[in-house]
DNA sequence: CTTGCGGTTGACGTAACGTCAAGCCGTACC
DNA sequence: GGTACGGCTTGACGTTACGTCAACCGCAAG
C-alpha cells in the first residue's frame, strides 16, 4: 500500500505540516505509522480521512464536531442542521450590529440633537445608538428621518421640554394606576390620546395602529425602557402599555 | 471626591472584578487608587471611562482597539467605519457559508443524480456543495432546480455520458488551441456552440448572454475550475472563456 | 566531518476573560 | 487573644486552531 510523507500530503491537500501533527496531537487525524525518526507516514484511507476533515472545516465547523462526524458518533445531517442554525443565529448577530455601529457613526457625524437623544431620553447614553437602530428596524428609514426633522423644526424652548412632557404623561399615568383605574378606561385613555398626540408630533406623522402598538411592545419588551418606566411607578410599563394597545385598537 | 469599590462598579455596570482586574492589567482602565491591602477604588472619571469602553465594547470592537479610541489616538469614527467594513465582510463570509451548508445539507438529503455532480464533474467531490452555492447565487434557486430536474429527465445512459461529452469538447477545444485557431474563428464558435447547445440541455433552458458569459468567467475565477481546465490543455480555462464571451457577444 | 534537507518535538502566543486556588485584611464573635 | 468569615486580592490554567520560533535528529552528499 502506497503513503505519503508529510511534504506529500501538505503538497496534495494544501495543509501545512503544523496542522497535520495537530490533528494527530488531538487525535482526529493519526499516520498509519511513525518510522525513521519520528516521520509521519499517511496512508490512502487517512487521506481520504482528511479529505472529509477539511470538507467540513471549511463548512466552519468545529474540529471537535468533526470528530465526532468522522468517528461515527454524531450524523453528520445533523451536526450540520444545527451548524446552518447557529450560522443565522450569529448573521443575525452581525445585522443588529452593523445597525447599530452604522447608527452610531451617524450620531458621530450628526448634531447634538439627533433623534434618539428626544425619542428616548433618559436613558444610558450609550444605548441611543441601539435604539436608533432598533428603531430604523421597526419603523424604516424614513421614519426615523421625519422625526429627526419634525424634532429638529421644534423651537428650541419646545425641544428642550420633551423630557418634562414625557414626565408629566408618565406621572398622570402613574396617579390614574394608582387610583386603581383600568388601562381602557376613560381616564386612562385621555392620557393616552395626549401621548399619542405627543408622539405623532415627535415622529412628524400620526403613527399608525401598527406602528404605535409596536412602540407599546417596545416598551414592555426592552429592559431599558421597561426599568426608565417602572422607575416611576412599578409596572407602569405593561400599565401604559395596555392603555396604548387599547388606544390603538379603539380609537386608531 | 467619591471613589467607588470593585463590587460598586460591578453592580453599577454589570462587568464582573475579573474583567475589571484584566482591564487594569492591559493598562486600559486603572483604578485611581489601591489602598488597604489592595483594595481597588475607581473615581468618577474611571467611572466615565469604563462606560465609554462598554459602549465600544457592544458594538464588537477588539479591546486593543478601544483603547486606542479612549487613548484619544486613535478617532472614534475612523474606528467604527473600519470596524463596519470588517462586519460588512464578515456578513458576506457567513452569507456565503451559511448557503454552502444549506447545500451541503441537501447533498445529503437526496439522491445520487445531484446537479453538481453534472455541473461541476471532475471536481473534488468536497467541493461540490460549493459550487452548488456558488451557481444559485450567480443563476438563482429556479435555474439550479430546472438543471437538476432536466439532467434527471435525462435517460440514464445520457447521463453518465455527461462528464465523457464535456471531455469530447475540452479536447477539440484544446486541438484547436494547439492549432493556433484565435478564439472568435469560426472554427472555435463551431465547437462553442456545441458546448452552449450542450449547457442549454443539462440547464434545462438555453442560458441568456449574461448567464453564458457569467458561467465562462466562473471557470476562469475559480481556481478549481481553472484548474480542471488547465490540466487538459494550458490556458485552456481563459480559451474556452475567450470563446464563449465571442459567442455570447456575436450569436446570442 | 560538516553541511544541508526534511522532518521532529516542545513551548509560547493569540482574545477576553471564566474559573478555580491560595492568601491577605479587617471585623465580629467566643 | 485566637478564630471564623466576608470581601477582595493575586497568580495560574483553560478556552480555539493552529502560527511561529527554537532546538534537535537522521540521513545523504560534498
Amino acid at each position: 500500500m502506497r503513503t505519503w510523507t508529510t511534504t506529500e500530503v501538505t503538497r496534495l491537500t494544501g495543509v501545512t505540516s503544523r496542522t497535520l501533527r495537530h490533528y494527530d496531537a488531538i487525535g482526529i487525524l493519526e499516520p498509519v505509522a511513525t518510522g525513521h525518526g519520528g516521520l509521519r507516514r499517511y496512508g490512502e484511507a487517512e487521506l481520504l480521512r482528511l479529505q472529509r476533515i477539511l470538507l467540513l472545516k471549511r463548512l466552519g465547523l468545529r474540529l471537535d464536531v468533526i470528530a465526532e462526524i468522522v468517528d461515527g458518533a454524531l450524523p453528520e445531517a445533523d451536526a450540520l442542521k444545527r451548524h446552518a442554525e447557529q450560522l443565522d443565529e450569529e448573521r443575525e448577530r452581525l445585522d443588529r450590529l452593523a445597525d447599530t455601529v452604522a447608527a452610531t457613526i451617524r450620531q458621530l457625524e450628526g448634531d447634538q440633537t439627533m433623534t434618539p437623544e428626544t425619542w428616548f431620553d433618559g436613558l444610558d447614553a450609550g444605548k441611543q445608538a441601539e435604539y436608533e437602530a432598533e428603531a430604523r428596524r421597526r419603523w424604516g428609514d424614513a421614519a426615523v428621518d421625519a422625526s429627526d426633522t419634525a424634532v429638529r423644526a421644534m423651537p428650541e424652548a419646545e425641544r428642550r421640554a420633551i423630557p418634562a412632557k414625557f414626565d408629566e404623561l408618565h406621572r398622570r399615568l402613574a396617579a390614574l394606576k394608582e387610583a386603581g383605574e383600568p388601562a381602557d378606561s376613560a381616564a386612562v385613555q385621555a392620557v393616552v390620546a395626549d401621548h399619542y398626540a405627543f408622539i405623532a408630533k415627535l415622529w412628524g406623522t400620526a403613527p399608525t395602529a401598527e406602528a404605535y402598538s409596536g412602540l407599546a411592545a417596545l416598551y414592555t419588551d426592552d429592559p431599558a425602557f421597561a426599568a426608565t418606566y417602572d422607575a416611576v411607578a412599578e409596572g407602569l410599563a405593561t400599565y401604559l402599555r395596555a392603555g396604548m394597545d387599547a388606544y390603538a385598537a379603539a380609537s386608531l
